[in-house]
DNA sequence: CCGGCTCTGTCAGCCAGGCGACAAACTCGC
DNA sequence: GCGAGTTTGTCGCCTGGCTGACAGAGCCGG
């Protein structure tokens, strides 16, 4: 089920682990150990420290904050072959979100020391790793300059394409995307009856299918062309 | 005026700059060389190919962009002694904003090239330029959760506290900001009328003085309560 | 010291989207 | 196949913040 062999085969199916060197893909299969969160659980808190790095291999973890009134922001769902957990290992510095299972889900996870270790020894993995970061910071720019010039419609269905496109990091793109609307509308800051609202004009457009707990796209050019506006 | 010994001088005061090793330090400077903007005008534009890394010497750069319908969103005004572009150096991906001057700037300027052939000779360095970029991860993960969670007030206290702290890259904190309420605005997404509603009512309870083209900070500790709820 | 430009201050009207409420549909464990 | 929990669908009311408009104040070049 999740021998290394399988692991490998599911983490090549993104792009930041397939460009790596082969020998920076062992090393951190090699380093890697095999973590399993029932629904819910909690696999870090913001303010946390550092506690190294991790992939999602199957299930999804929700990455988010929740401010002192108890409101809720979700940046984002990070599904398989997807990594997460890398600002702290560059900065040492404490964990911004906090991570919980949403679902059952299998992680790999790759300790801070043993990423010191290496990294240590191969100074030029910086770089790669680094590529995480960087990737993070123009997902981080978009969210942020859709929110500033876009309404709440147009920024629905640009996350509805980052989602299907696995946000860049996959290079098949899916069609149905297993979550709540009410996920959804945590993630854009918008109201659950609002992402409802939206949704099903979507749905009336012939755009979108509509089912218990999940999207399905289904005319992706026109839900690029209900991005624009 | 603007020296080698001069110019280190005032980058040491940036926390970044100042922790890097000294031969690095060197390296940067060697490879630079500095570039004069006059008012108002551009360095690099979204989309374009990368052209290196940057840092303020004197004045202050917009990054933002403006889209089709001609909006714009101010990302973030960098001020000396800090850095920028580098998201670029890492990916070698366009550039994901606009850059142009705010006033006249004086910037110093290492071509992607030499950066290309220092880290090619020294990959330890990765890790040390990977700090920038994860120094502005932090602070755009903390820009959209502002956004998701916060209404405008405290949102407007808390970006005056940021800025006063240089973004966290400056050990002195500034009293005084210059800039116009519509600057203030663009970064925020919320128009200048709610922005100088906002800063009428700090300077009512003695928060804050307003005068033309500058906020003067003059109670820091009621700012950081305005800035909670 | 005058004229044009930029910036601040303020108002009235409007509206996108929030919120509370509730019913209906669906899922799943027992 | 029952019942509890979750998710969807849809009201109506409310409001924070946007828009447009315009006056006054400060700045700067000629």
């Amino acid at each position: 089920m999740h021998d290394a062999h399988t692991q490998r085969t599911r983490l090549l199916g993104g792009y930041w682990f397939n460009g790596l060197p082969v020998a920076l893909q062992d090393a951190l299969l090699h380093a890697a150990s095999l973590r399993q969160l029932s629904a819910g659980q909690s696999l870090f808190r913001r303010g946390d420290p550092p506690c190294g790095l991790y992939a999602v291999l199957s299930g999804a973890m929700r990455i988010g904050a929740v401010n002192p009134a108890g409101k809720e922001a979700l940046l984002t769902l990070v599904e398989a072959p997807n990594w997460f957990g890398e600002i702290s290992l560059f900065d040492n510095q404490p964990r911004t979100h906090d991570a919980s299972a949403e679902g059952p889900v299998t992680l790999l996870h790759i300790p801070q020391a043993s990423l010191q270790r290496l990294l240590g020894a191969e100074p030029q993995y910086w770089r790669d790793f680094a590529l995480l970061l960087s990737q993070k910071l123009r997902l981080a720019f978009i969210a942020l300059e859709d929110m500033s010039l876009l309404p709440a419609a147009p920024r629905l269905a640009r996350r509805l394409l980052q989602m299907a496109a696995g946000y860049g990091e996959s290079s098949h793109s899916r069609r149905v995307l297993q979550l709540p609307q009410e996920q959804l509308a945590l993630m854009l800051a918008i109201s659950r009856q609002t992402t409802n609202q939206i949704l099903k004009e979507l749905q009336a457009q012939g755009i979108v299918q509509l089912t218990y707990g999940e999207i399905e796209i289904l005319d992706l050019q026109r839900l690029q062309q209900a991005a624009q506006a």
